[in-house]
Parts: structure tokens; sequence; C-alpha cells
DNA sequence: AGTTTATGATTGGTCTGACCACTTAGCAAG
DNA sequence: CTTGCTAAGTGGTCAGACCAATCATAAACT
């Protein structure tokens, strides 16, 4: 229930000094990472931890590891995959990146709306009944984080009927990173949400009207992206409470 | 210039052994995988061998480590990300997952379209003008290979001038998908290929105007999507020469 | 002089075995 | 039945040795 600090491993906290470094430029793209004996003395660990969080880094292509030729840089930007986006956002609500909290919403709402054509489209029977259901819970919501996890539950449903694996696969990524948004939660007001635009979006993709699911999607997401950004400035004005 | 075959470390063997088993369901969603001392027994290799391949594993999300307290499987359609599609799609021409394919060109097509849309509006000045100068070099293409990589170069400018590092991100991935289309590039005709589309797109973001970008990418999209398919049928009606 | 070839140094890859840290399950005490 | 302890199991870290690929340099060759 309590939300303990983990211990980080080693191997863990390498990787993310190592990352860190890469993507705020203090190692020079195409140059070559110290080597790992040298990262061995330098950080004062052992050469498998090291080991394991250059793996990592590969793994999300931040480097390319050439046998015998070094450990190159690589350009993020270039190589990287979606998942990289967290650690750009920043952490803290006054430290968040607005440009690149506009690409989170731009690109939430394309794959959102795309999913919702698809969704009118391709729908079952059983995930029509279960978008209708799902729509009268967020209703009978008590609190803004119920509502709040519900809607998620809305668009699962939706991405799902899509039947666009792409889709899914890249929400998931997309739900790690505005999880942070989870804390301003509390700040929306559930008494005066307006439900209608669900309504209309989950008629319309029961309905199996097209364009119509399309266009009440576009509502719903430049709404909520609305909401979101005003919470945000709200916080950004406000220093933060000590 | 040749094409050797790189020897694959351990690790990357581990690794990739690992991941097609949890993949192809070998082992239960939400167990544990085998201890760390029973695969170096089973696949006989060292514990830093099967220790990096699992770090690769985890941050790929596909499993979750626990210290002390065993390795999960993962339910990697509802926690991997998106460059685990290519995993997906499969290797041959006969084996391409035709449900995968259409996911790959619909997120492509949802990306790219919007990116039009917000590049004609924020694109700069040199932006447009490389775009213009791209459009030039595509028109003067040799040959197939050539046109396929100056036409990858013109979509990524306009990824760039749409100024959402998310899509740019997305898009490195998705180039690693769909890299395995390179081979299909020569049954591509250059002779009659159509520049008219194109030449709207680019037009329609130089003069900034917006709807027509968006309409315009909306054409070359499903219209690059469609001669795709066709090529795709083709190589799997006829079966692979031997 | 330029090219090729050998060679040693550098860097990543693998393995072994020991020990630490955390979790879990089972047992014992209350 | 609960609590607390203990031992086993599992992941984490470390040290050191040696293998394998690459690179820089120097030597040999043409």
């Amino acid at each position: 229930m309590s939300a303990e600090v983990k211990r980080k491993s080693t191997g863990q906290l390498v990787f993310e000094d190592l990352q860190e470094k890469i993507i705020s430029g203090q190692y020079t793209v195409g140059s070559n990472l110290p080597s790992e004996r040298d990262l061995v003395s330098t950080l004062g660990v052992s050469r498998s931890a090291v080991r394991e969080a250059l793996q990592r880094l590969a793994q999300s292509k931040l480097v390319t590891i050439n046998h015998g030729g070094g450990t190159k840089v690589n350009n993020f930007k270039e190589t990287a995959g979606l998942d990289l986006l967290k650690n750009l956002v920043g952490n803290a609500p006054l430290s968040i990146d607005l440009q690149i909290f506009r690409s989170l919403m731009e690109i939430r709402g394309a794959l959102a709306i795309d999913a919702a054509r698809l969704a009118a489209v391709r729908r079952t029977e059983t995930q029509k009944n279960a978008l209708l259901a799902k729509l009268e819970e967020m209703k009978q919501s008590q609190n803004a984080m119920e509502l709040q996890q519900r809607t998620i539950e809305f668009w699962d449903i939706i991405i799902i009927a899509s039947e666009n694996i792409a889709y899914k696969l890249s929400m998931n990524t997309l739900k790690d990173n505005y999880s942070f948004f989870e804390r301003f939660g509390e700040n929306f007001s559930i008494k005066n949400y307006k439900f209608i635009h669900y309504q209309n979006l989950a008629q319309a993709i029961a309905s199996k009207q097209q364009p119509k699911a399309e266009q009440a999607a576009k509502t719903v997401v430049n709404r909520d992206a609305e909401q979101l950004a005003n919470v945000l400035k709200i916080f950004q004005s406000v220093p933060e409470k000590k």
C-alpha cells in the first residue's frame, strides 16, 4: 500500500547515469563511450554492473556496441524509440517541457482518433457492449481518480477494437509517459464533467458510423488536451508547496 | 560492402531465444521464468550471459525482475512497446502476418498525415526549401531504390517540421520495422511513378494550407499502402524461388 | 613512396566462483 | 491462530582470468 522507495540496483544506477549524460549531450554523438574498464574505475562498480547497463542502453538504441571497436554514442533523436519520451518530459510539474507535452498530446490524439475510426468498422458486438457499459461506469464514478481510470479503460476497449496491434503497443508506452499526470487528477472537477462527448463517441462506434466516430473522437481528444493544458498552467504558475 | 553475417554474441542468442519463447507463449504469462541458475544449466552458458539477456528483456518490458522474488513473464501485448512489432511481423515474404502488416500501414499513415498537417503550420522557410528540393531529387531518381530512399528523406523533413519529437521517435522504430520492405523496392515501376500527389503535398505545406496538406498526405499514404499491398500479394501468391 | 602484412595494445565477450541482499515458505514459539 | 524466526531460493555484485575482434603502429615488401 505504501509508496516505498525501492532501492535501485547498481546496474540501474549506471544505466540512468549514462542515459542522462547521453541525452544531455555530455557525450559527443558518434564518439565512443569510455571503455568498460574505464567506466569500472570511474564509477567504482564492477564490470558486470557496467556491462548490464550498457546492454540496456544498446537495447534502447542509445548506443551501439562493437566487439573490439568500442561503444558508440548514437544520436538518440534518430535512433531511439517512443519510450525515451519519458526521459525528456521532466519530472516535477514545474519542469515539464511544454513542447514535449504538446508532442505527447498530439500523438495520443492522432492514435486515439484513428483507432476510433477503425473501431467503428471493426468492433464486435461484445466490444460494443463493453464500451457502452464502460461509459455507464464512467458516469457513475465517485471521484476524479476513478473517472480517470475508467476513461483509460474506455479508450483501451476502442484501441483493442481497432484490431491494430501497433496502436496498442504505442499506447502502452504512452501510458507510461503520461502517468505523471495522475497527480493532476484531483484538480479535475468531476461534478461539472460533460459526458456528452464520450456518449457521442460510444454511440458512433456502437452504430458503426465511421465519420461520426472520427469526429466525436477529435472532439473528445481536443477537449481533454485543453483541460490538461489548463491544469498544467495552474501548476506551472504556482510555486511548489514546500 | 559485403553482407557478412555477424557472429552473434551469446547474450544476444539467449535474449532472442527467451524472447521468442515469451512471444510464442511457451512461458505462461504471470508465471516466473526459470531462475538464472536454471537457465545457466539448461542453456549451457555463463550466468553473466543470462543476466545480460534478462536485463534486455526487462528493458523491453517483456519480463519484470524482482530481487529475490523471481523474474515474471509479462503479457507483452499490455506492456511492450512499438519496437516489438518487428518480432511479430515475420521474416520471409511468405510468412508476413497480414493483420500486422495492416497495423503497420495504418499507424504509419496516421502519424504521417498528422505530421503533414502540423508541418503545414510550423515548417520554417529552410524546411520548406528542403522539402521542395527533395521533391526534385525524387523526380530525378535513376532507380527504384534511390527513389525509395529519397521518399523516406522527404517524409523525414515533414516529421521534423512538425516539431513533434514523439512522431520522430515513433518513425525511428517504424523504419526498423518496415525495413524488410526494401527487398520489394525493385518491384516498383519507377517509370510510371506519379509524382503529382507528392507535388500536391509539398505545395500545400510550402503554402501553409493545412487542410489541403492533410488531404494530400492522406492520398499519398493510402496510395503507397495500396501499392505495397499489391506487391506483397505477388510475393505471397508466388512460391519462393529455390 | 606506397601498399601490404605482421603484431601488440585496446576493447568488448565469456566464464567461474564466491559472497551479498531480498523474498518466500515453512517451522516454531507464543 | 498469529507472530516471529530460520533456511532455502532467487536476484545482485564483485573479482579475476581468459577469449575474440578491432585498431594503431611498425615492419616488410613491391
